[in-house]
DNA sequence: CATGAATGAGAATTCATTCAT
DNA sequence: GATGAATGAATTCTCATTCAT
């Protein structure tokens, strides 16, 4: 029993190291460079162990996305809990989903501005059903969220699910053109402070939402 | 004298035919997968005519970029001309700029969803700064439409650049994730009407930038 | 046990094999026509392979040459050891230079007639600095051979290192135009027998260091 | 007539603006790196009208290497005529073959230190037979100025071609590692300095060739 | 469980050469 | 006489993946 144990505990282990060097890489030389010989090397291991912990590369990225994404789930959910001003908590939260994107910057893009068919993986693996239950339930303290700040009357809109929807689209553009920034370094272009640019922002879009008087 | 100029006309085509190969290819099989060995296929080419029209393959995507995005500043400069209601105007723009993003889905990736490290290009080069350039003159008409607006005493806010700014980035956050949803194409989430979610974004970045009485 | 030395000699054997086609290819069809392709055809294994035993091209080459000449420089010290007599053993390891690029004329002309930038190979490399020991002990073993036959009082010259150097340049002279005349083989050229002149050249190399009366 | 004299002036102008620019690349860029369309791009013509001067590149090759030597025995010849001293003669000629060597690095190396099926050439060409001619003349010079040491009693040996041969292979070794030397810029070998080395050389040449007593 | 060895497929790019004009 | 356009063949090298051990 203890040594069945330990050997769970062993894999578990290793398969977290696969992750951690693959999110490494992506952070250090971009998507298209990461190959599963560099990771393999990372981590000491042979290309070849890699295949026994996931079924190719795209199931890999896979559940690198996940599990990054399960975490962002985590502060959100954590946030619910303990802030108790509603509009204080949605904002708080849209600033956690921005400042979670730009700290994985290369998660970020891969889950939501890689087209899927570049690392396609089928809709029935386990890998790919959990990761996208997890990103339900994400959207879903937004949702949550807005609700409570429209029941507490201090917004006001219509569709709670178009709005939720709109809402993140907001606050994907910033997140994904605050990376873009990042990553390219545009000398040309006059890029506003970073801060500036989100706490604007985050006033936008709740100015929007405002009740009309 | 006609010798030459239908050889110049044919010199075009064949590159327009090479843009257009490309710009397919990347629908169809994701920026990572096209190669110039399948641009040639598809054209019925050697991959080495290619290298007759375009540097090598930065240069190539550069190109598609950077002219693809001068229809769009065409577009939104002929909007200003024509279009006097300084509201409708900017809210034409906006609608413009995310139309034209979702027509031209791969471009649009490319540009503003791919962190340039993965097709690198010197700065240097000429190609690198036309698209810029025209990059610069498209926000220029997106500046132009706020300030016009301000002045009309239709809407409100301080920091004009900021303000063009943040507006860029709700309407990449809708052109993107619309982008998103329509490649992936995922069962799961339970994605409201396209047209819906772009005109309740267009009324939410509206309304948040009203006067505030 | 068995079995990882069986591998390892396997595996030095692969090794071998690739060095030796490479070495044949060479003399067939010359340097600059000798690709990885060819000689992953001529021993039968895909080109990928070799990358496994070889970083890339130039360290291939590089190898080459290190290992043969690790062979002229056993041969020398060998020599330098059985040979008591001084002006004997100087004759005999000038000879057996010139005899040993004979026998190797691909490894001597690429070390040799070969400008490096032609073949790059960092400095840092480890096999780049081996090769390089291997030829200053290599040379040594000349500068030792004259400096005895000096001592001795058999010969005569003022300054070593010019000396060594310049014997060096003698043999070599002879050796490459051996080479040369055996791979063109020039009809239009009246060469004098090879052995003759061997022998005459290593004459007057040690005529002119004869004492002076 | 004065038309057909201009033409052929001018053809053999452009004729000679190809080698001169083929002859360049080869010193800035190595043999191998040489390419038609980089020597065609050098004189700002297209590469098929390399064609009309020189059947292929190992014709261009030849002619360029042929053309070089020619100007050797120009040099030679002049000095036969106006250095009356034997000896001088003899030595004067081996230093200005050595030193049109190191003028000539690539020029050299193609000709002697290149193995001939490297850049094969039907030996039928015309090109091919006039290069020989040249070289064979080239050599006469070596051979006159031994024999006219030998008659003036300065000089001793047998065999007159044997030790021409000989006197080549030497001079010619000096060439070739001299030329090395420079090309690779190895820190590690102590090359003692070059002007000392030649005249080094010379002395041991005409040391090993002087009367016995 | 882990891997060393191997590979087929494919990548970008360059080149010598041809030929219709 | 000169060339613009085109190409077939070749190059080095990388990668995801497999499989016997």
């Amino acid at each position: 029993m203890g040594i069945a144990e330990r050997r769970a505990r062993e894999k578990e282990l290793l398969r977290s190291k696969i992750l951690d060097a693959a999110s490494q890489l992506f952070v250090e030389e971009g998507l298209p460079n990461v190959s599963l010989r560099k990771i393999a090397n990372r981590i000491e291991y042979s290309p070849a162990t890699i295949y026994l912990y996931f079924k190719d590369k795209s199931h890999l990225f896979s559940s690198l996305c996940g599990e990054t994404f399960a975490q962002l789930k985590d502060e959100l959910e954590r946030l619910e809990r303990e802030e108790t001003d509603p509009v204080l908590c949605l904002r708080k939260g849209l600033r956690s989903y921005i400042d979670f994107g730009l700290q994985h910057p290369n998660q970020y893009v891969l889950t939501f501005n890689t087209p899927r068919h570049q690392y396609e993986l089928e809709e029935s693996s386990q890998d790919f059903k959990e990761t996208n239950q997890v990103a339900l339930e994400t959207f879903d303290c937004l949702r949550r969220a807005l609700e409570r700040c429209r029941k507490a009357g201090v917004l006001e809109f219509e569709d709670l699910e178009a709005t939720s929807q709109t809402t993140w689209m907001f606050i994907h553009g910033i997140t994904s053109l605050l990376l873009l920034q990042f990553t390219q370094n545009d000398p040309h272009f006059p890029w506003v402070d970073k801060e500036r640019l989100i706490e604007n922002g985050l006033d936008m879009i709740l100015r929007g939402l405002r009740p009309c008087r």
